[in-house]
DNA sequence: TCTGGGGTCCTAGGACCC
DNA sequence: TCTGGGGTCCTAGGACCC
């Protein structure tokens, strides 16, 4: 399991040396919360999540530079990581945006052993992205995320872990000194229950009754245990399946109280799903839409409805779902509140080779349709999202996020490329 | 003033079938 | 007094992940 550290952080450090050595943190859509901090914010006791306006005065205070999300260089980064990952094992499942697991029993022989092998990807990796990565090696996925854990959190791995290499003892060890909460698959609710029951540690967990565990938490638990205990339960997902849903959703840079705009915005989260969908070679069978007032402002009326809209026919049109959404939307909507943040989500998919026919198909129609989504992707991919877009979608954006220090789009736009003086 | 945006899986319970 | 024994499908809610 390798995945990279700090890793919104470490993308900005990639283009901007200024920032090595300086607490730097990136920060959610709108600006809003620290989603990734470097190591000096960490040590000043910055929690994942923690809302930016809640900390300016430490940011002063120690200089902390903040940054507005960049996803379009993060996602670049990402998959330029993966494919360096891909020459090591093509057995590789991509997890997340920086963590993949990978089948290395049958090459790591090549390298001289799975520790040489992370070393020879973290050299590699470093060399040709400039972003710092560390590997976990084990017999499940679980503990090579634990051994990933531990080659982070201990200068002593030199960022490379192998539980496989370890004695028992050695094992036993250090399991005994993480906390239960760290293991994959154990959340805050159910490493407080563990606690209760004086199941503190890894090894606590690990050696823990399996049955008991079964009956008290269900079969998710007793999975992640017996993984722990080296017997691998989680499959290598390399051939990503297609998603079930597809969700598109923002919180607005201002309050919105005006169904029009509502509207707007709603359409330009359409536009953004319905992209994502024909990607993937899907239909969807029904559009959920809602909206949400601001629920940090208890003292406001509160109001977060939604509704499913079911299509008549399964559809990947832009002006279909949008249709219906908007249809949705009008049946939700109620004037008198400000809202903060809508969305969609598309449901009930399948693939689009697989569409049943309907007594009133109208294939004439369905092929114009078709063509004019390939056009309209095709232009939005070359000049960018939503350069071509419904009508429904506008021209204002008064609700656009707030993004206030985004660094450019070092590696995938011309106009943003970095320059050397 | 200000608080992210995505996803997955599992279980319980209700409605319905013969 | 006593009231079967299988199933399926769907939804809501809860837990987790990054």
């Amino acid at each position: 399991m390798v995945d990279v550290n700090n890793f919104y952080v470490s993308c900005e450090r990639a283009f901007n040396p200024r920032l090595t050595d300086v607490p730097v943190v990136v920060l959610s859509n709108n600006d809003g919360c620290a989603v990734a901090r470097s190591n000096e914010v960490k040590a000043l006791g910055v929690k994942m999540g923690a809302p930016w306006f809640q900390m300016k005065a430490l940011a002063r205070q120690h200089s902390i530079v903040a940054l507005s999300s960049n996803y379009t260089l993060y996602g670049d980064m990402s998959n330029r990581v993966v494919s360096i990952l891909r020459e090591f094992s093509p057995d590789i499942e991509v997890y997340s945006i920086d963590e993949s697991f990978l089948r290395v029993e049958t090459v790591d022989h090549l390298y001289g052993g799975a520790t040489a092998m992370g070393q020879a990807m973290r050299y590699r990796i470093r060399q040709w992205t400039s972003l710092p990565v560390c590997a976990g090696f084990g017999e499940s996925k679980t503990l090579a995320k634990l051994a990933n854990h531990l080659a982070k959190k201990n200068p002593v791995f030199d960022g490379v872990c192998d539980l496989t290499a370890l004695t028992d003892e050695e094992r036993q060890q250090w399991m005994g000194k993480i906390e239960v909460g760290e293991v994959w698959g154990v959340g805050r609710r159910i490493a407080v229950r563990l606690q209760i029951m004086g199941i503190r540690s890894v090894r606590d967990l690990a050696t823990a009754d399996l049955k008991l565990l079964r009956l008290q938490f269900g079969v998710v638990l007793e999975r992640t245990v017996s993984e722990l205990q080296g017997t691998s339960c989680l499959e290598l997902d390399d051939l990503a399946d297609p998603k079930q849903q597809i969700m598109a959703s923002r919180s607005f840079g201002a309050m919105v109280d005006d169904l029009a705009e509502l509207g707007e915005a709603v359409a330009w989260h359409i536009d953004r799903a319905a992209e994502k969908l024909r990607d993937q070679g899907s239909v969807a069978g029904a559009v959920y839409v809602f909206i949400q007032t601001n629920r940090f402002r208890q003292a406001d009326p509160q109001y977060n409805p939604g509704v499913v809209v079911p299509l008549v026919d399964v559809s990947d049109d832009t002006r279909a779902l949008t249709t219906a959404a908007l249809k949705g939307l009008r049946h939700i909507y109620r004037p008198g509140y400000s809202y903060k943040k809508c969305g969609v989500m598309l449901m009930e998919l399948t693939a689009k080779q697989q569409r049943q026919e309907t007594l009133f198909d109208d294939a004439a129609t369905r092929d114009k349709s078709a063509k004019l989504m390939v056009a309209m992707d095709a232009v939005n991919s070359v000049w960018g999202r939503g350069t071509l877009r419904t009508g429904a979608a506008g021209m204002s954006k008064g609700w656009a996020m707030r993004s206030e220090n985004r660094s450019p789009r070092y590696t995938t736009s011309w106009e943003e490329l970095p320059v050397a003086s």
